[in-house]
DNA sequence: AATGCAAATGCAAATCGTTTGCAACTAAGA
DNA sequence: TCTTAGTTGCAAACGATTTGCATTTGCATT
């Protein structure tokens, strides 16, 4: 069995505000821009992305508040962080449950998916080498046919 | 089925020199110096345990030396490289067929292995993606039970 | 609405791993 | 041995990210 989604989902996500509000963490004029963005986006873009579009709603916004915004967000378990080969990190909103990427070469395009058999054979083989899995990475790199 | 090796495996090692030299390229000191460390280890060093292990042996090696070679290598397909989670870029000879990793977070042990099962659930997932799989990135992050 | 203060900001400078420009050196074929 | 293109060491540049600091701002309190 396996699910995918690209691009183009249209999950609900979950209210940051009041996700960071609740954490006693203020709501500030740049952080409900970059909050905003992420509403608006289903992509997985870097921290220079974010910030472009960021600049366009407030151009007094810096990419330092970028940054420290996406680590108030992972540390929260809002969003999460791919490094992804040879590029800057990617954010996605921590909505859904877990899956694995696809990376798209040619055009930097992620497609989700997710695999159960894999998950626990991946298990399996931690288990027979005496170890725990805390969390994986499993990123198929590949070329549209 | 799934194999696995730990660190201490003993497998064969390529002829790197020759490899090198037959690809038009300058065996000089401070290669034969790098290419005697990957021959020796079985670990997975990153450039500065490269480097920290050639200065014992030449003190006079630069670690841009380093890092130039082991892009050679990686160019000529003679070692690999790893970008693990938060770390710099580790190496490993290229010497037997593919493999995965499964880290231990607490040590930074790596460990190989290898399922086939896994990687035809990969193939199958990138087709039904509409993809071929270039390469791709398996990573297990551990605790030793 | 005005106040107080810790939290958050923008900026510039620092960090880390890695790459690169350049002048000096050296491997290896003639 | 000579020649010269390939290599080196060094220091400076690099890209992504983090951080120090003085200034601003959210927001709980009056």
């Amino acid at each position: 069995m396996m699910a995918s989604k690209t691009e183009s989902g249209s999950s609900a996500r979950p209210d940051y505000e009041g996700l960071l509000r609740n954490a006693g963490v203020r709501i500030t004029r740049p952080r409900r821009i970059i909050l905003k963005i992420l509403a608006e986006h289903d992509d997985h873009p870097d921290a220079m992305a974010i910030f472009r579009r960021a600049v366009r709603l407030d151009d007094s916004i810096s990419l330092s508040t970028v940054y420290r915004t996406m680590k108030l967000l992972e540390d929260k378990g809002a969003i999460q962080r791919h490094a992804f080969e040879g590029g800057p990190s990617r954010f996605e909103p921590a909505d859904g449950e877990h899956h694995d990427h696809l990376i798209d070469i040619d055009t930097g395009q992620v497609i989700e998916f997710h695999s159960e058999r894999i998950e626990q054979l991946q298990d399996e083989i931690a288990k027979s080498l005496g170890y725990e899995i805390i969390h994986h990475r499993l990123e198929l790199y590949g070329r549209k046919k």
